[in-house]
DNA sequence: ATAGCCTAGTTTTTT
DNA sequence: ACTAGGCTAT
């Protein structure tokens, strides 16, 4: 037990032995946030506090409930497997699988994931006649959603136009189809689970009795919804551990409510508030970064990073001509780094919008130095896996008309989109599935359509009694799949694909600890199935051994590398303008993400920004981003190699010499040009035919290099 | 059923 | 600039 609290700092220790109370604990970045929460778990259970029946440990992600789980087996000797640690979706589908009647479910309901969401609204705008130009549907499942996450159901939306109330109807029949196939989104997971709580006295009361002890990790990404899902579970007298960063709060845009951190103190009276301060990732000079950029936020519950390690290096800027140039000044410092014996997977280029991307990699690519990019498609995304995936979901539940639609006609077998005109009207008459339907068709159609009915039938006959794995090869070889990809030209990735996923059954392993892979039932495939809508797979994909690491800021929450490159840092990319756009929140929210990309490295932080960079097609002319103006002077090195070339960040002070350069123009003096009209030139660089200004056109074209040799200024 | 053409949309994303 | 999805022509 004393191991267990050795080397702790004073408030982390506070944090970890607090009695059994509500407990806020503001956790910085790298200050050891995981640590806490697992460490807090392991005292409460060696301290006979709580039994593990008795924890429940709420994430977001499936990596961080592992990396918990992983954590927490190390520091305590008991069986963690059946444990309740794991994502509130995760935990949503454990009980609603557990209470499935009560619930209104059948046994095994199917989980939509976004893609499989969208295809169910489209469906649904063809069948009710309705012209998804006027109601996009991208924007439909945006709305549902976001009502959903609100607790909100299309019977008690908020109707304040017509347009509203189309949405609200749609809602209301996007709702009757999911019931009608029995199957359940993302956020109905959860919704119908807290439902469920609410109305179900004897189950409620049986679960606030048994967990003792909530804990959540990353709070301040908690939308709506999961609060109350949180409160309602906590209503039996248990206590809540709520972890969380108000300044890494980055996904406003997808319903998380940081005011939920602010409602935590109020509902919970929580006394108990604890900072935890100490940083044990970076060097001073970063982290004083990272404190100056964030302290102009408004709504902040206020915290100040600190360490003991020394300052380090100063922050390396540099301004570039071009995307282009920013990205050979990347790699080459990259390659360097390497050189100097830095493992390449401890060198990060963050970006703030995925499509940045292309300019790194070509150059990457170019100087042949291993790079890999995250948030790319994922293992159970793949149509070839979700191929499968859709035949299994019919032997389970031949009701699910999205698993049937993807597959009736794949391979193909004749079943056009005229067949399936009729089979969908004449199963919207009949009010039942198409699956359902199918027997009533007739001619042609009824003929191709009623093969492939007999072909699932078989299917599930053939494999009732084999083992998950077995069942998978089964379906993946008769179904015609695996013919398919042999015949392919391209197929070789994608049979290997579903091999892997076979794999992945014969190594599945459910929430309460069976190992599946013998067991010949028909819950096994249920729960196999809710595995790979729940776990995208990340981590099936091939981890890259000695690479450069390419994410999007995003991504990056989380992690730390001890070589990082911000780039992109433009007015208008990071902030992002459609963010700027949204007023002080939105701004607020881009601050937080560049506090959570400065934060991620350890040793040397990297900014970077472009003079000019090809947007949708076009030469986009950037100023530099604010961000870069609200790090004290003094912790910058300013790395570009001409010394006379001034930043475009810094108060726009020029300081190159005020020699005329060629053409007789200097700095101060008023110039015009053709496209941009009258600015000032602010700094200049070079001589003759290199010769570069730097022209403040004001508030149209704002702040430009210009090259002598090809834009052509006249004094005014 | 598929190849080729056109058009629209390009912030961030887990479950 | 680029790509994905929808549509027409074969």
């Amino acid at each position: 037990m004393s191991d267990l609290l050795a080397n702790l700092n004073s408030p982390q220790l506070q944090a970890v032995t607090l009695p059994p109370v509500h407990a806020l604990i503001l956790a910085g970045a790298g200050s050891g946030k995981t640590r806490v929460l697992t460490t807090r778990i392991a005292w409460l259970i060696s301290t006979n506090q709580v039994g593990p029946h008795g924890v429940l440990a709420v994430t977001f992600t499936n990596k961080a409930a592992r990396e918990m789980t992983a954590r927490l087996s190390s520091l305590v000797p008991i069986n963690v497997r059946g444990m309740w640690i794991g994502t509130f979706h995760g935990l949503c589908n454990r009980l609603l699988r557990a209470h499935y009647r009560e619930a209104g479910l059948p046994q095994t309901f199917q989980i939509l994931d976004s893609a499989d969401q969208l295809a169910m609204v489209k469906r649904l705008l063809k069948n009710l006649n309705i012209d998804d130009e006027k109601y996009p549907p991208r924007e439909l499942c945006h709305f549902i959603n976001a009502h959903k996450e609100q607790g909100v159901r299309a019977a008690q939306a908020e109707v304040y136009d017509h347009y509203t109330q189309k949405r609200v109807d749609i809602y209301a029949e996007y709702e009757a189809q999911c019931n009608r196939e029995g199957v359940c989104d993302f956020a109905e997971l959860l919704l119908r689970c807290f439902e469920l709580l609410q109305r179900n006295e004897p189950l409620r009361t049986h679960y606030q009795q048994r967990f003792r002890h909530i804990l959540v990790d990353e709070f301040q990404d908690t939308n709506k919804l999961q609060y109350a899902w949180l409160q309602l579970l906590a209503g039996g007298g248990a206590k809540v551990f709520a972890v969380g960063d108000d300044d890494q709060s980055i996904y406003r845009f997808r319903g998380a409510e940081v005011g939920n951190m602010r409602d935590f103190e109020r509902d919970y009276c929580a006394d108990n508030i604890i900072r935890l301060e100490q940083n044990y990732r970076s060097h001073g000079n970063i982290l004083a970064a990272a404190n100056a950029i964030i302290k102009n936020n408004r709504e902040r519950l206020g915290k100040n990073l600190w360490t003991d390690a020394g300052d380090g290096e100063p922050i390396r800027a540099f301004e570039a001509y071009s995307d282009i140039d920013e990205a050979r000044f990347i790699v080459d410092e990259i390659r360097e780094l390497v050189r100097d014996g830095v493992p390449a997977t401890q060198c990060a280029i963050l970006y703030r919008s995925n499509a940045q991307s292309r300019v790194l990699e070509h150059e990457l690519f170019t100087k042949g130095v291993p790079y890999k990019v995250y948030g790319g498609l994922r293992f159970f995304e793949r149509q070839e896996v979700k191929h499968a995936l859709a035949y299994l979901r019919l032997l389970g539940n031949p009701d699910d008309d999205t698993a049937f639609l993807r597959v009736v006609n794949f391979p193909t077998r004749g079943i056009g989109a005229r067949s399936l005109e009729n089979l969908q009207a004449t199963a919207h008459q009949m009010n039942s599935s198409l699956y359902n339907a199918a027997a009533s068709l007739t001619g042609k159609a009824g003929q191709t359509v009623g093969a492939f009915i007999r072909l699932v039938e078989t299917l599930r006959q053939e494999t009732e009694k084999l083992p998950l794995p077995e069942i998978i090869e089964h379906v993946v070889e008769k179904s015609g799949l695996a013919q398919h990809y042999r015949l392919e030209k391209e197929g070789q990735e994608r049979l290997e694909n579903l091999d892997e996923l076979i794999n992945a059954a014969a190594t599945f392993v459910d929430d309460d600890g069976v190992v599946m892979a013998n067991a010949g039932e028909g819950g096994a495939l249920a729960s196999f199935l809710a595995h790979a809508s729940l776990e995208s797979g990340e981590h099936q994909a091939g981890e890259g051994q000695e690479a450069v690491q390419l994410m999007s800021v995003h991504a990056a929450k989380g992690l730390e590398f001890d070589i990082v490159f911000i780039s992109g840092l433009e007015q208008g990319l990071f902030p992002h303008e459609n963010a700027v756009s949204e007023g002080r929140e939105g701004l607020e929210e881009e601050r937080r993400l560049m506090y959570v990309a400065v934060t991620r490295a350890r040793q040397r932080l990297y900014l970077s920004c472009a003079q000019t960079r090809m947007l949708h097609g076009q030469t986009r002319y950037c100023t530099a981003s604010s961000f870069l103006d609200e790090i004290p002077t003094e912790l910058l090195l300013k790395l570009n190699k001409k010394a006379a070339a001034a930043p475009t960040w810094g108060g726009y002070t020029a300081t190159a010499s005020s020699e005329p350069v060629a053409g007789g123009l200097r700095v101060g003096q008023t110039v015009e040009h053709a496209k941009f009209g009258v600015g000032v030139i602010v700094s200049t660089e070079g001589r003759g035919a290199d010769a570069r200004v730097q022209v403040n056109f004001g508030g149209g074209a704002g702040m430009k290099w210009l090259a002598l040799e090809y834009a052509k200024l006249t004094p005014v």
